[in-house]
RNA sequence: GCCGAGGUGGCGAAAUUGGCAAACGCACUAGCCUUAGGAGCUAGCGCCGCAAGGCUUGUGGGUUCGAGUCCCACCCUCGGCACCA
C-alpha cells in the first residue's frame, strides 16, 4: 500500500520524498470550493450515498433515525435564506446522529398546492400546475447543492395524484369517523382571495396571505371535528419533548378555561337560557343577561318582543360587520334590550333583562352570557353605558364587611357578600358550590374551533364528496363519499382556474367534473367542488415518506412495517410560526390514525425544536423591503459549506440571528485556513520527525508532557460534541476555530529537538483528522476532501464521532484568581491539584494583594477550587 | 390588556449556571509583505485617564465574600393572542 503518511514509531508519520512532493504540489492549489463541492456532490448523487435501507435498517446495529425538516413551499424567487439556515441546522443534527451510529433516514418533499402558489399564478398568468413543476426544478437544483443527506428516492409532492389519493382517502376515513361534518355557518371570507379561512389563518381580522380584511360570510362547509380532541391535544403537550415556547403557543390557542353551565328560565316561556360562566361565584350579581346576535333564542320569542324591529334591525347590522369593526378594541359597546322578555337569576329568583349585543360571540360558550358588572370589566362598561344595576358579591375586604365603592369591576380575590347562605366563603370555593346549588354542570370549554377545510379554490386537492339528490332530495342532496377505490378523484386540468368569488370553486364550472355518477344509487349526481385546505396535505406528509417506494405505496398511504421501524419522528425541526397551525393540524390527524388503529403513536414529533429567524439588518426580509438575501449568489461565491457555517455562526439556532453580507467572509477566512493548515501539517510532520529523531539520539529522553493542543482538542470534542446535541452550534463553530487557531500556534519543535527544555510539542495527524470529523456535519465538502487528500481509504462521514479524553481536559496548571473584597487583584499560575491550605498562604504572600489589604486584617478567606481566593477585609 | 422572548463593546454575539464580563467572528487602527489589493501575516481594539488607577451587562433598590446570572419595583424592544364570559 502507497500510503505516504505510513504509521512510525513515536506516533509519527514518516513518508517518501516522492509522494510529499506530489501532495504538496496538490494541496498547494488555492481552496476552490465549487470545484470541490461539483465533484462530491456528482459523485454522493451517483452513489446515492445518504439513503438508507429503510427495510433492512436495523434496531441491532444501527437505529433508525427519522431526522424530518419542514417540507418547503416551492415558490417562485427559490430557495429562501430562511429555507437553507433550517435545513442547514436539521442536517448537521443529522449528520451529527449518523456519525454516532445511527441509520439517519432525512427526506425533503414539496408543500405544493395551496393559496400562495396559485395566487402567484394568477399574477402571472401561468397555470400553476406549469409554475409548480417549473419551482420545484429549481427548487430541487439548489437544495441538492447544500449538501444535506437527503435521501431523493422518498421526495414527496403534495399535488402528484399518488399523493393527495391520500389526502383524500384521510378525508374519508375522517368522515366514516365522524370527524368530518358539514354544516352551515358564519365564517371568514377573504374577498381577495376568495375563499374561506381557517380560524387559524385570520390575524386580527385579515387574511394571513394577502393581508385583506376578511368579512363574514354564511356558507355550508366542511369541518374536522378537532374540538373533540382539544383535551388530548393539551394533555399531550405536558409529556411530548418540545419547544417550550412551541407548547405555550399551542395551549394558549387552545384556550382552556374551567367553569360551569347555568340555566335561566325565560319568564312566561318554556324556554331557557343556558350560559358558560367561569366565575359561578358571582352568579347573585348577575344583573341582566346578553344574547349574542345570532342566537337561536330571539327567533324563538319573537312574538313576545315588544320591539322586534328594534332588535332585527340591531341584529341585521352585526352581521354585516365585519371581525376586525365587531372586535374594535376601542369601540364603545351596543345592545338592544328584548322588551317583554325577562329572565331569572337562578340564585336570587330575581326577574333581570335581557339584551342582544355583540359583544358577544356566537361562536364561543353557548352564544349567552350572564352579565355581573360588578366583577367583569366588558359587563361594567355595558351596564354603565345603560344603566344597569351593578351589585358587589366579592369582597376584598372580608370579614369588615366595608367594600370599597367600585369605580371599575373588581376581578380579584374575595370572599361572597349579598350572596345569601354563601355570604362569607372564599370566592374560589363558592364556585362550585353555588353551581351545584342551582342545578348547574361543572365543565370545561376550549377556545379551539373546528377546523374549516373547504377552500373555494382550484389548487389542491378535490374533497371527495358526491351530493346525490336521489338518495337525499332536490332540496338537500345527499352526500355520498366517493368509494375508496374510486381515488383519487383528480383534479382536472382547467384553463380558467381563477376564482370568481361567487362562494364557489372555478372546479365549479367544469362540467366533466361536476356531473358523474351517485356511487350509491347510480343515479346522476355532483361532485363537492371545494378543495381541502393546504395544511390538510402537511398535516400527515411524515407517514408518507418512508412508504414512497414500497411495493404496497399504491394501495396503502403508508406501510405498516416500515412505520413501525421508523415512526415516530425522532426529530422535527422548523420554524415557530407554524405553532399552531401544521403542528396542531398534524398532532390531531395523527391522534385520529391512532384512534382508527392505523398508526400505533398517537404522537407525530417525539421532539420538536422550533428554530429561530433569520433578519437582515435587525428586519425580516420581504421582497417589499427589498433586503432579501439569495443563497444561490453566495454559495456560488463561497460554497455551500462557507454558507452553512455561516448561518450557523450569526447565532444560536434557536434564535436565528442577522444576516450581513461582509460577515460571511470570516467563515471563509477559516475554511481557507483549514485547506492551507493541510500541507503544512505536513512540512510540519516531516520536520518534527528530523529534529525529533536527532534530539533524542541526543538526549535520549522521552516527551513528558502534553501539548497544549491536546487538551485544546480534548475540551473541543466535549464541548463540541455536547453543543451539536443542544442546537448550539454557533458555539460549537467557535471552538473549531479555537481548535484551529491552537493547531497553527503550537510552535514547532526547534533544531535541538524540543521547544523547551524536556516539554515535546507535537502535533499528530490523528488530531487534525479528529478536527475534520468534528468539522464534517457542518461542511461536509471540504472535509470530505481533505480526508481523501490524507490518503484516507473512506470517508470522513462514515469515521465515528471521537470520544475525549477526560483526563486530558483538566490541565496540570492553572490560573487562580486572587481577589481583595471580591474584585480581582491578581492571576497566578498554580498546580492545578492545590489545596485550601496553600492557596491562603499564596494570597497572603502576594505582592498585589498586600497593596490593597494595607496592613488589615483578613476577615475571612474564601477559597473556591479549582478557581478563585478571595480575601475580606 | 394577557401570554412569551429579549435588552451585554461600533456590529453579530460568548460567559461551564453565583466566581477573571466581552470567548469566537465582523468592522476598525498600526506595521510587515506585495507592482498592486476588497489577498495574506503580526499586533492592538469596552469606556475614562499621560499614567497609577477607576468605571462598565436597560434603570433603581436588595440578597451575597462575590451578581450579566438570584429577589423586588420600573422602563424599553420584538413576537403571539386579544370583547373567549
Amino acid at each position: 500500500m502507497a500510503d505516504p503518511w505510513r504509521f512510525s514509531c513515536q506516533g509519527l508519520f514518516v513518508w517518501t520524498e516522492r509522494d510529499l512532493k506530489a501532495r504538496i504540489e496538490l494541496n498547494m492549489a488555492q481552496y476552490n470550493p465549487q470545484k470541490i463541492e461539483l465533484k462530491w456532490r456528482k459523485k454522493w448523487e451517483k452513489e446515492k450515498r445518504w439513503n438508507v435501507n429503510l427495510k433492512r435498517a436495523s434496531a441491532s446495529r444501527r437505529k433508525p433515525y427519522y431526522n424530518l425538516m419542514m417540507f418547503p413551499y416551492p415558490s417562485a424567487e427559490g430557495l429562501h435564506v430562511g429555507n437553507v439556515y433550517a435545513f442547514t441546522g436539521s442536517d448537521i443534527h443529522g449528520r451529527f446522529r449518523r456519525m454516532q451510529g445511527n441509520d439517519v433516514f432525512e427526506p425533503i418533499g414539496y408543500d405544493a398546492f395551496g393559496i400562495h402558489s396559485e395566487n402567484f399564478a394568477i399574477k402571472k398568468g401561468i397555470h400553476p400546475r406549469i409554475l409548480i413543476k417549473r419551482n420545484t426544478k429549481n427548487f430541487e437544483r439548489q437544495l441538492k447543492l447544500l449538501g444535506s443527506l437527503f435521501d431523493w428516492d422518498h421526495a414527496v409532492d403534495t399535488t402528484q395524484p399518488e399523493y393527495y389519493k391520500w389526502t383524500q382517502w384521510i378525508f374519508l376515513q375522517l368522515y366514516k369517523a365522524g370527524l368530518a361534518y358539514r354544516a352551515k355557518a358564519s365564517v371568514d371570507w377573504c374577498p381577495s382571495c376568495k375563499t374561506v379561512l381557517a380560524d387559524e389563518q385570520v390575524i386580527n381580522g385579515k387574511c394571513e396571505r394577502c393581508g385583506t380584511e376578511v368579512i363574514q360570510k354564511e356558507l355550508e362547509q366542511w369541518f374536522f371535528r378537532i374540538t373533540k380532541y382539544a383535551g388530548k391535544l393539551l394533555k399531550n403537550l405536558d409529556w411530548i419533548d418540545w419547544s417550550e415556547r412551541t407548547k405555550i403557543a399551542q395551549r394558549n390557542w387552545i384556550g382552556k378555561s374551567e367553569g360551569a353551565l347555568l340555566n335561566f328560565k325565560v319568564q312566561d316561556t318554556k324556554y331557557t337560557i343556558e350560559v358558560f360562566t367561569t366565575r359561578p361565584d358571582t352568579l347573585f350579581g348577575a344583573t341582566y343577561m346578553v344574547l349574542a346576535p345570532e342566537h337561536a333564542l330571539v327567533d324563538q320569542v319573537k312574538d313576545q318582543i315588544e320591539n322586534l324591529d328594534e332588535v332585527e334591525k340591531y341584529r341585521k347590522a352585526a352581521k354585516k360587520k365585519n371581525e376586525l369593526e365587531r372586535t374594535e378594541l376601542a369601540k364603545e359597546k351596543t345592545g338592544v334590550e328584548l322588551k317583554g322578555i325577562k329572565a331569572v337569576n337562578p340564585a336570587n329568583k330575581e326577574e333581570i333583562p335581557v339584551y342582544v349585543a355583540d359583544y358577544v360571540l356566537a361562536s364561543y360558550g353557548t352564544g349567552a352570557i350572564m352579565a355581573v358588572p360588578a366583577h367583569d370589566q366588558r359587563d361594567w362598561e355595558f351596564a354603565k353605558k345603560y344603566n344597569l344595576p351593578a351589585v358587589q358579591v366579592i369582597c376584598q375586604n372580608y370579614p369588615e364587611k366595608i367594600c370599597p365603592v367600585l369605580k371599575e369591576a373588581y376581578v380579584g380575590l374575595g370572599h361572597l357578600v349579598g350572596s345569601g347562605q354563601f355570604d362569607g366563603t372564599p370566592n374560589e370555593k363558592a364556585k362550585w358550590a353555588i353551581t351545584k346549588f342551582v342545578k348547574g354542570k361543572k365543565t370545561a370549554k376550549y377556545h379551539l374551533r373546528d377546523w374549516l377545510i373547504s377552500r373555494q379554490r382550484y389548487w389542491g386537492p378535490p374533497i371527495p364528496i358526491v351530493y346525490c339528490a336521489k338518495c337525499g332530495s332536490a332540496d338537500s342532496p345527499q352526500a355520498i363519499p366517493v368509494p375508496e377505490k374510486d381515488l383519487p378523484v383528480e383534479l382536472p386540468y382547467v384553463k380558467n382556474f381563477r376564482p370568481e368569488g361567487t362562494g364557489k370553486s372555478p372546479l365549479a364550472s367544469v362540467k366533466s367534473f361536476v356531473h358523474t355518477k351517485c356511487p350509491k344509487c347510480k343515479g346522476p349526481a355532483e361532485r363537492e367542488t371545494d378543495v381541502s385546505d393546504t395544511f390538510l396535505d402537511s398535516a400527515w406528509y411524515f407517514l408518507r415518506y418512508p412508504s414512497t417506494r414500497s411495493a404496497r405505496s399504491g394501495k396503502a398511504p403508508f406501510e405498516k412495517e416500515l412505520t413501525k421501524k421508523w415512526l415516530p419522528v425522532d426529530m422535527y425541526i422548523g420554524g415557530q410560526e407554524h405553532a399552531v397551525l401544521h403542528l396542531l393540524y398534524a398532532r390531531f390527524i395523527t391522534m385520529v390514525l391512532h384512534d382508527l388503529g392505523l398508526l400505533e403513536f398517537e404522537e407525530p414529533f417525539k421532539k420538536f425544536r422550533a428554530h429561530g429567524l433569520i433578519t437582515k439588518e435587525g428586519a425580516k426580509m420581504s421582497k417589499s423591503k427589498g433586503n432579501v438575501v439569495n443563497p444561490d449568489e453566495f454559495i456560488e461565491k463561497y460554497g455551500a459549506d462557507t454558507v452553512r457555517m455561516y448561518l450557523m455562526f450569526l447565532g444560536p439556532f434557536t434564535e436565528g440571528g442577522d444576516w450581513s453580507d461582509k460577515g460571511i467572509i470570516g467563515v471563509y477566512r477559516f475554511l481557507n485556513r483549514v485547506w492551507e493548515y493541510l500541507p503544512e501539517l505536513r512540512s510540519r510532520l516531516l520536520n518534527d520527525k528530523k529534529r525529533f529523531e536527532n534530539w533524542k539520539n541526543d538526549s535520549g529522553v522521552s516527551f513528558r508532557t502534553e501539548p497544549e493542543t491536546k487538551i485544546v482538542l480534548s475540551q473541543s470534542i466535549k464541548k463540541i460534541t455536547d453543543d451539536l446535541e443542544n442546537l448550539k452550534y454557533n458555539t460549537a463553530i467557535s471552538q473549531l476555530m479555537i481548535l484551529l487557531n491552537s493547531f497553527l500556534k503550537e510552535p514547532e519543535i526547534d533544531q535541538h529537538g524540543s521547544r523547551e527544555l524536556g516539554g515535546g510539542k507535537l502535533i499528530e495527524r490523528a488530531d487534525f483528522e479528529k478536527f475534520l470529523i468534528l468539522l464534517a456535519p457542518f461542511a461536509p465538502y471540504i472535509t470530505e476532501e481533505l480526508w481523501e487528500q490524507l490518503g484516507n481509504k473512506g470517508s470522513v462521514h462514515d469515521q465515528p464521532w471521537p470520544k475525549y479524553d477526560a483526563k486530558k481536559i483538566q490541565q496540570e496548571r492553572m490560573k487562580l484568581v486572587l481577589q481583595v473584597n471580591g474584585k480581582v487583584r491578581d492571576v497566578i499560575e498554580v498546580d492545578a491539584a492545590l489545596g485550601e491550605s496553600e492557596a491562603k498562604r499564596l494570597i497572603l504572600q502576594n505582592e498585589k494583594v498586600q497593596k490593597y489589604l494595607a496592613g488589615k486584617e483578613p476577615k475571612k478567606i474564601i477559597f473556591v477550587p479549582g478557581r478563585l481566593v478571595n480575601i475580606v477585609v
